[in-house]
DNA sequence: GCATGATGTCCGTTGAACGGACTCCTTCCT
DNA sequence: AGGAAGGAGTCCGTTCAACGGACATCATGC
């Protein structure tokens, strides 16, 4: 990815290729940075831009840079794995963050890795690395196991294809053991990982399942303490209350808005073999 | 249908067209009732669609209908003020709520509307009519009043030019007396409403500023007791936390601006001599 | 059965997008 | 100060990608 000599051939690519520069590590880019990035001529990227801006996907700074746009944000909103999951999930991730004052994290599968969708900080935890609106990978963090666990064999392959990248000792780097980790998460309900992401993190993760008992989302507490293993009835205890309020429909917004979760979570990866 | 202005001509607007079809009322649209809102071909239509779900700016459900997809929803949560704003805001948003046990809002100005960036809503507190992801009327919104009170008289012309759309008997409708209502927001620092938006709901908000002093969100409190004057002082407690937090960003090399909406602006070198 | 309407695909035409070239403007170096 | 370097913004002739009419397929309903 980020192939700055790639050729978009639509336009639509283009101006998503000018939207995809935008990363948690830069989140504001000058039109150079934004061509260089993507490729894109600078006559073309200021066309694209300057419609981006009229419509809102992107925002001048004082500066004279850009940023992603609130109207952008204000769309992302309505995904249904985004805000209602968050809504129905919050109070119990605040009831569990009261309880064990760690980090509390909701994250959903979406491409090959774990979107952290909502994620309540101790102000004295340990740092982690995720955040609201990044990703974890799924063989390495709690939450991913959770979710890979319950996937189908499609995914598992993807992912023990795309390399399972080692970011501690402790990290599980082989495909027999990280099927015996999660043969051993869909036994025991919950995934417990220690240190595989970063050296002092701990962390235990439960799913989260719809109406009709699709893992649809990963719940996990991560801290300092190395018997984290004393967290999971409550990491569970929170698991449990949030499916059950997927199964209910009481929506603000009425509709069976569980039936939205379900979202497709196949990987979108470009199948070498077929193909189109 | 009466949609005159269908005639997109470009190819990003009628891409932008198809995802400004939907709202928080219609989250979940089928091909062809986005060919109806939006009055494209049905051919043109699907080909965007597939290219916009291929990047991920949309996804289908398993009805064969769309969504918004969760693609778009990462990319949202790098608007400076969406996130980062949140995120600074969420500790004291949490502790006015447990004082006051209301319906607690953060909002931003956005298209002469304000957006509500965060919401903490009481189990069995009133019902409000926003949402997350949602926009409330500058002119009889607490936290609408509060950034009208200080934006500049551009906006203001604008806001009356609209129309002052009446919800309740309360509502204030003439520009005269929102403008009283506007200088007392500025002289006292708060602003109270009392049903203007909808019967037995009261609401007091206060400004939130950035290090510059510029009036960046508001913070509200919604209830049903008519002495909503007496959360003034929590509200006000909790709006100045929020503002003094926005003031101590890190910023890299001075941060003499843009400081108010980006955290870091990137990773670029202060004073970088020769070039990269 | 036939009618209706939605989704998906093909392909010839055309007009919108591309990008080279140009003009400011700011910054940095001598 | 003068000049070099690079970023931002604009113009316009060429061309290729987007458009949309037409067709195929699959549900649903009378």
């Amino acid at each position: 990815m980020a192939n700055s000599t790639e050729r978009g051939r639509t336009v639509t690519s283009r101006a998503f290729a000018v939207l995809g520069a935008f990363t948690p590590a830069q989140p504001e880019l000058t039109l150079a940075q934004i061509c260089r990035i993507t490729g894109l001529r600078h006559a073309t990227a200021h066309r694209l831009i300057r419609e981006l801006v009229g419509w809102g996907a992107l925002e001048r700074t004082s500066r004279g840079a850009y940023v992603i746009g609130l109207r952008l944000w204000e769309l992302g909103t309505l995904n249904p794995r985004g805000l209602p999951l968050r809504v129905r999930a919050m109070p119990f991730m605040e009831d569990l963050h009261a309880v064990t004052r760690q980090h509390v994290q909701l994250a959903v599968l979406d491409g090959g890795e774990a979107l952290v969708v909502e994620r309540i900080s101790a102000a004295d935890a340990i740092p982690v690395v995720s955040q609201v609106g990044g990703r974890l990978p799924l063989h390495a963090s709690a939450v991913g196991k959770v979710l890979l666990a319950h996937a189908d064999e499609e995914l598992f392959a993807g992912v023990v294809r795309d390399g399972l990248a080692r970011f501690t000792a402790s990290t599980v780097t082989d495909e027999a053991g990280l099927r015996v980790a999660l043969a051993e998460c869909r036994r025991t309900g919950v995934a417990v990982v220690r240190e595989e992401m970063s050296a002092g993190a701990y962390s235990v993760a439960t799913p989260i399942t719809d109406a009709k008992g699709r893992v649809v989302a990963g719940l996990s507490v991560v801290g300092p303490d190395p018997a984290i293993h004393r967290l999971v009835p409550a990491v569970v205890m929170a698991g449990r209350g949030i499916s059950r309020g997927l199964t209910s429909v009481p929506g603000p917004a009425g509709g069976d808005d569980a039936a939205l979760l379900c979202g497709r979570s196949s990987t979108r990866e470009p199948a070498g073999a077929g193909g189109e």
